[in-house]
DNA sequence: GTTTCGATATCGGTT
DNA sequence: AACCGATGTCGAAAC
């Protein structure tokens, strides 16, 4: 994995090494030491001299990344150009991105290593409890929501955006329902307010809306309710633990599931 | 910054070296080479084997980062409890967050590096041409939504939610104007929408409302006009080029904006 | 602790 | 290329 190292490179060192290292392909480089970035484009920033760690993988992402937290203090989603610099005796190296058009400059004061590495293919994510994931299994399920619903169309455009789920309850009424994973908060009750006022108007006198999501927060169910809308629970995963029979049969078919929706 | 590093380390010298520089504060890991992650929380994931590389911040942040994409495969915004096991001769660490009660659990196959770092504490991060730094040069100078509004309030509560700027204009009317930084999409002009309708059922029958923003989709547009709302363009930035003048004044007085904002 | 909203959001799909 | 919606969104501020 390892295609080349350096530690506590001089200015020539680490200039060598960068210009070397940003000609081969898939190099994945890290660079941890003392630096200055600034960032142009669709906001602008500046970061004191500081101890970070510049990670730029082999997709020509970059990011900079700062002692704390999740996200990086600087990054670029795709490096259109890189250019290698020398600015007072510093190494310089400028990632610019054509659309929008943003530049990170990173001034490298002292390093304390540099890292090419190779990376394999990496295999595969599969993630589980997505909304679109809970959209295939109540499309496959309807009664999950409501005995009796019968599914007419998934994403069904209306204006701008898509119905979730679009039924028909066993009286025949026109049933709008709005899928969340997790809370659903009054955005979501906004949007489906928005979709059953929609249908009501160019399809059906009288259209129910259901709010399905596994919690709603306060405000949205008495926005919910002053509109006549209603909520279902419905859990984007299966429980953890030994309570899986309390929603029976939720993702029982999720395989056949995947492959009948496609 | 190099606290203590490791190249090519079997599962006990990984074991020893994690077992040790987990108990010391502060420090910041990084080990890369072949790893399985699975995830299970709000969500869940199984990252196959791959070429990985695992970041642990001193604040106990972590990410594990594939060859692609700004955002990490996996990652923990908290990691409350750390767990180090051994699973089948292979070396695994569990880390564990309270709440959402989740948990990011890696075995490392095989690992080729694996580096302890010391850093500084960082310089501080400036960052200009947010929405909150917009807002504050416009409420500074209405002038540049439009000649002769007044502000009366920034940030105005109205159910739920906060109107951006609250103004009345050279005829007296109340104007409600909602900002954006980028371009606004139709959810901005609901947004806009929603404030509107209970500004004119709870304060005064004419209500104005505008979207302010350096752009807008054509369908937030078509929407706009179907409301009988106004767009006015404003950019979150000052011209990076030498054409400064073309919004003069807009971030003229942002020093003193800001103090004056405070 | 909950809710809300902004973000250089990023990312993927669809038109 | 523009547009739209989900995200394990994250993160901070207001309440």
């Amino acid at each position: 994995m390892i295609a080349a190292q350096l530690f506590q490179p001089d200015a020539l060192e680490l200039q060598e090494f960068l210009r070397e290292q940003l000609l081969e392909p898939g190099r994945w480089l890290q660079i941890g030491g003392e630096m200055e970035v600034v960032y142009v484009g669709r906001a602008a920033s500046t970061a004191d001299a500081g101890d970070y760690l510049l990670m730029l993988k082999p997709d020509r992402t970059l990011q900079i990344h700062a002692a704390k937290g999740i996200k990086p203090l600087n990054w670029q989603p795709q490096v259109d150009s890189l250019e290698l610099l020398e600015d007072d005796g510093r190494v310089v190296l400028v990632a610019e991105r054509a659309r929008p058009q943003e530049i990170v400059r990173v001034a490298f004061l002292e390093t304390a290593f540099a890292l090419a590495l190779t990376a394999r293919d990496e295999g595969g994510l599969v993630l589980h409890g997505s909304e679109a994931e809970m959209q295939r299994s109540l499309a496959a399920h309807p009664e999950l929501i409501e005995v009796g619903l019968e599914l007419l169309d998934v994403e069904l455009p209306v204006g701008v955006g898509g119905v979730d789920l679009y039924a028909r309850d066993q009286h025949g009424r026109i049933v709008v329902v709005e899928l969340k994973r997790g809370r659903a908060t009054h955005e979501a009750v906004h949007q489906l307010e928005r979709y059953v006022n929609r249908i009501r108007d160019t399809v059906a006198d009288e259209v129910r809306g259901i709010l399905a999501a596994p919690e709603v927060t306060a405000p949205a169910r008495t926005r919910l309710e002053e509109l006549g809308l209603e909520f279902c629970e419905v859990t984007a995963l299966p429980e953890l633990d030994d309570e899986r029979d309390a929603q029976p049969g939720l993702f029982a078919g999720r395989d056949e599931d995947d492959h009948s929706a496609r």
